[in-house]
DNA sequence: GTCGTCGTGACCAATATGACCGCAAGAGTG
DNA sequence: CACTCTTGCGGTCATATTGGTCACGACGAC
């Protein structure tokens, strides 16, 4: 039984095969409910809006790009024509730019390339889940600050790149650590443990937080400035 | 396409004195060209439409939420029909939750609350400007990575000045802990709960008091100075 | 050489602590 | 009953303490 909290979903994709197995994917994720799957464009419209009538409409989408009838970004536009309520997850074989583009245009929120790992989707729809529960217990935004911390709940955790001033193996090493201790790690017990400077270690440890890698707290209650403590989070 | 690395700007705003300022905050910007203003929504829709064709598409529209003919989002979204390659970045008053969620389906890539300081509008341009950047160094992109980077950099959180004393973290700790009771809270209950010492819990509350975002009421009735009561204030 | 990465040390910032001050309740005194 | 004193607790301030921050220099790779 769907609760009310459940995000319902509905996944559009020609090929059979590729349906079930993204169903299958769903069915793993706790919070996300399969409310229907659609071959077409013209389908998928169909089922959006008869959903949308029935008073159990669609909170999500997972689209295909390449669709039989009609391209995945054009069934993107005309739901937002018609003024369905639900957000779409872009999945795509294509890498054309264009469509990358077009799609934050056209209000997606995630954008997932095929083939894709589980890890991957999970991820995506963790990130989503998160976006939608911030945007669901509130009925009115405050402040600027509010906003800004929905737009930001959408980015994805995982992908680190480096900007100048670290170096791959340091970083590799950091993370390692951070993967290794479930516990708070502080600053100081990274430079222990790598035998690095305090300031590097916090220059990658920054970094990681910056990226939504690790979760930076402060902890109080000894005398002087507050320690932050880094904790690797997996989702 | 005869591209320019400038970034076509238009500013959709129904009150002239605030369209000029936002023109004059967009002169401060480089990178930013101002292409030009529309008072309302279908002359905004005629000048998109206009520029397309003229080939000096406009990339990204400074688009009030609230015109005197259309709203705001209504514009988007006949934008996006019409297939007009452009941002939007949304600007209104209003701070209803459902123009936000609205906002995001329609692909409005940032989204500002008036009134804004110079500071916060040009946070949200570097940060677009970052994103059209990443996407036009590449004709393709090869990878997931490359996607999330890009949607990523559409969503940083904005960088918040905070007076000295203040961390963020803390402050974020205290807000959450008014946010989560709807009773007044004293200091020190903040203070026995955060695990931080009364005169911190007390900075933060004060400043939190000045800015208006709670409300401060002595209690009386116990022995002792009157101790001051926290409430936070939704609106 | 030049660029990139890391360490060093001085300086800055945020916090806890504790002594002191101020305010109100309630007891004590006339 | 009125005035004063005691008492208790929160606000205020100065200071110690600790971690964060920044600029620059060292060192290795190309």
């Amino acid at each position: 039984m769907p609760e009310q909290d459940e995000i319902r979903v509905l996944i559009v994709e020609d090929e059979p095969l590729t349906a079930e197995a993204h169903a299958a994917y769903l069915q793993r994720m706790p919070g996300f409910t399969h409310a229907g799957t659609a071959g077409t464009g013209q389908a998928a419209l169909r089922q959006l809006t008869d959903a949308a009538a029935s008073g159990a409409p669609i909170d999500l989408v997972l689209m295909d790009m390449n669709l039989p009838d009609l391209h995945g970004l054009d069934v993107s536009r005309r739901v937002r024509t018609a003024n369905l309520d639900c957000d779409i997850i872009a999945i795509t074989a294509m890498r054309d730019l264009q469509v990358v583009r077009g799609a934050v245009a056209a209000g997606v929120v995630q954008y997932l390339i095929k083939p894709f790992t589980y890890a991957t989707f999970a991820q995506k729809l963790t990130t989503y889940r998160e976006f939608h529960r911030q945007l669901g217990e509130r009925s009115r935004v405050t402040s600027q600050a509010d906003v800004d911390q929905a737009f930001n709940s959408l980015r994805t955790p995982s992908p680190v790149t480096l900007p100048k001033g670290l170096a791959e193996g340091t970083l590799a090493a950091v993370t390692e650590l951070l993967k290794a201790n479930s516990e708070p790690v502080s600053a100081t017990e990274v430079t222990e443990a790598l035998g690095i400077s305090r300031v590097t270690a916090r220059r990658y440890l920054e970094h990681l937080a910056d990226d939504g890698a690790v979760l930076r707290t402060p902890r109080y209650g000894t005398p002087g400035r507050p320690e932050n403590e880094y904790t690797w989070r997996r989702d």
